[in-house]
RNA sequence: GCCCCCGUAGCUCAGCUGGACAGAGCGGCCGCCUUCUAAGCGGCGGGUCGCAGGUUCGAGUCCUGCCGGGGGCACCA
């Protein structure tokens, strides 16, 4: 069941071929009056064509099959194409999309594998604000993607190595229980800050740290199990973390640094095997072609640094590899900051030289902006700290239990709590998803928790008060909408306009993943809630006629389902009540 | 110096990959609860789409050059 877009446009396409094999219809929503889509292909076609748009858009209307599906179709004295959608048709399309448990969401039409990389938090100190939005709007990409019916990889690649790990696992021992309990309850910074403090205070420490890092590169057992420990410990935290977020990242997503430690060697000497590496002021480095420094001269991508060592370029050039190889990935996606994307292009451009990247599949970086406060600086505390995301989500429930308390002190307290967390995790999420990706984005409470405007509240209300319509009838919203039920009757402006957003589900759907942009979702999503309180103000249901009741009714179950459903694919809930 | 992202109403943002008069929310002003949740709805006012060229039948959207903001550019990730 295709959107009504991909359907209208399928039916024009047979007129469009008949002037040139292939042409684009051009198919756009109209904000004609009385008129449905315009096509606006004929505008296009003209010049091509060598005749005049009018005289294209006449021949189009009188070739076009439209038949049942438009009452209208007119050619405008300029070139357009206007097509009024038949609304009896228009009904039937919409009892048969309701009746779909996708709501009219198509799959892709080739199920890929898609590795998608995100969240990525360092394990040695705790998730904060810096780690929100690859979180939020890497799980909400997996969510689409999943959901169009790809087989969706999750990496969480933790930075699990490297020499602070030597500190954190002497430490680990120093502290004996006291630390194990600490970590235990998730106070991964009070814990990395006493470990530095000692560090610190202590070369004796320092010494031992230093070998214990050695010691823990060379695969001592003891050390590893220590190292193990450590880990496991942090990872039982951010996953209680993802968990209280909605995320769907699980122990077992986490694809360390540490993974790829044995196989930077290997990417070492596969790239310098194929005669990419160049030793350069003692580091081993590969020269992609295109990438310059500050002084013009070629820039490299180091690989091995010149202490030996290998650094995060090796380690993402090893995951590209496995991703590409081991994983079979037909798209690797990166939610990474836009302030790597020069990082990204050159491990790219050196996975492409050295062959890791097969034909015809492609890396892509999935970059966004900066979370900023309202002073427009970088999102801190008023004291200049970061953010930590597990408080972070704290204070949004509680502003959101705040609220709640005060606009609906029915609820009992239970429920009261589940919809605080629904609706303050919600408005985070959506506050994040809601702007385009690519702009730094302007962290407010006030905005983001506001019931008015293109807020997760906002959508989270339109749709508890039409479940409530469900719980005063006694009706059951799904069983509706599974029964196929009679095609409503369209007999208003307002409910004509709601079949007409309903049925766009599923263009927004694919416009989002196609550019891998929640905020288009959100757009539609907003857009609908407006047309279904246009609806909701004009059009009484559970007090109508007979002939209209059934209709409304089924165009209310729908519309929870879309808002619901939409909302879900950012990974946001939607409760009954609120 | 080079590269990337951004620049649309007072503020926060959309603008469906080039279409017919540029939209929403907030804020301001006015109106609407004996009626399915007013956490809502309607109306009014508000824009040289950063600037200048160019491509096109048509440009907020594409190209070039400037201006402004943010970021990146050799051994931290």
């Amino acid at each position: 069941m295709a959107g009504l877009l991909a359907l209208v446009a399928a039916r024009l396409q047979p007129a469009f071929d008949r002037l040139e094999p292939g042409a684009d219809p051009v198919l756009r929503p109209s904000g004609q009056p009385g008129v449905d889509f315009q096509a606006n292909g004929a505008l296009a076609l003209a010049k091509r064509v060598g005749r005049p748009p009018a005289d294209l858009a006449a021949e189009i209307v009188a070739t076009a099959s439209l038949g049942e599906i438009c009452t209208k179709v007119e050619a405008s004295p300029k070139g357009f194409v206007n097509l009024t959608l038949d609304d009896g048709w228009l009904a039937a399309t919409l009892a048969a999309t309701a009746a779909d448990p996708r709501l009219g969401r198509c799959l892709a039409e080739r199920s890929l594998t898609v590795v998608v990389d995100y969240s990525s938090p360092n394990l040695a100190k705790e998730m904060h604000a810096g780690h929100v939005r690859t979180t939020i709007i890497g799980d909400a990409l997996c969510r689409l993607y999943a959901d169009a019916g790809h087989r969706v990889i999750r990496e969480n690649h933790v930075g699990d190595w490297g020499t602070q790990f030597g500190m954190l696992i002497e430490y680990l021992l120093e502290s004996g229980d006291a630390g194990r309990e600490a970590l235990s309850l998730g106070d991964l910074e009070g814990f990395y800050r006493q470990a530095r403090a000692a560090f610190d205070a202590s070369e004796e420490l320092q010494d031992r740290s230093r070998s214990r890092v050695v010691l823990l590169q060379s695969g001592d057992p003891d050390t590893v199990a220590l190292w193990r420990q450590y880990v496991d410990l942090s990872v039982a935290h951010f996953t209680s973390v993802y968990h209280r977020l909605g995320v769907l990242l699980q122990p077992e997503d986490v694809v360390g640094e540490s993974f790829y430690n044995d196989l930077l060697p290997v990417v070492v000497a596969e790239l310098e095997d194929k005669g990419l590496l160049v030793e350069s002021e003692g580091a081993r480095c590969v020269f992609p072609p295109g990438f310059a420094n500050r002084e013009g001269q070629p820039l490299p991508l180091i690989v091995q640094k010149s202490d030996g060592g290998y650094n995060y370029a090796t380690t993402d050039l090893a995951a590209l590899r496995d991703r590409f190889g081991r994983l079979g990935a037909d798209v690797a996606v990166y939610v990474v900051g836009a302030p790597q994307a020069l990082h990204f292009q050159m491990v790219f451009a050196v996975g492409r030289l050295a062959g890791w990247i097969p034909e015809g599949k492609e890396p892509v970086h999935v970059m966004f902006g900066s979370m900023l406060g309202a002073d427009r600086k970088m999102f801190k505390t008023r004291a200049g700290d970061v953010v930590k995301l597990a408080e972070l989500v704290d204070e949004a429930v509680e502003r959101a239990a705040a609220a709640v308390a005060a606009k609906s002190p029915d609820l009992p307290d239970g429920e009261a709590q589940v919809v605080a967390e629904a609706v303050g995790v919600g408005a985070v999420k959506y506050a994040d998803l809601s702007t385009d990706r690519a702009r730094d984005y302007v962290f407010d409470w006030d905005r983001m928790l506001a019931f008015d405007g293109n807020t997760a509240p906002y959508l989270q209300y339109a749709h508890a008060r039409i479940r409530s319509i469900f719980r005063r009838a006694g009706l059951d919203a799904a069983g509706l909408l599974a029964g196929a039920a009679a095609p409503p009757v369209l007999a208003s402006p307002a409910e004509r306009d709601l079949a007409v957003a309903l049925l766009d589900f599923d263009t927004a759907v694919a416009a989002t993943i196609g550019t891998d942009s929640p905020h288009k979702l959100c757009s539609y999503l907003f857009d609908l809630a407006g047309v279904f309180t246009a609806f909701y103000e004009s059009c009484p249901v559970l007090r109508a006629p007979a002939e209209v009741r059934d209709g409304r009714l089924l165009l209310c179950a729908h519309t929870a389902g879309v808002l619901s459903a939409g909302l879900g694919l950012l990974g946001i809930t939607a409760p009954e009540r609120m």
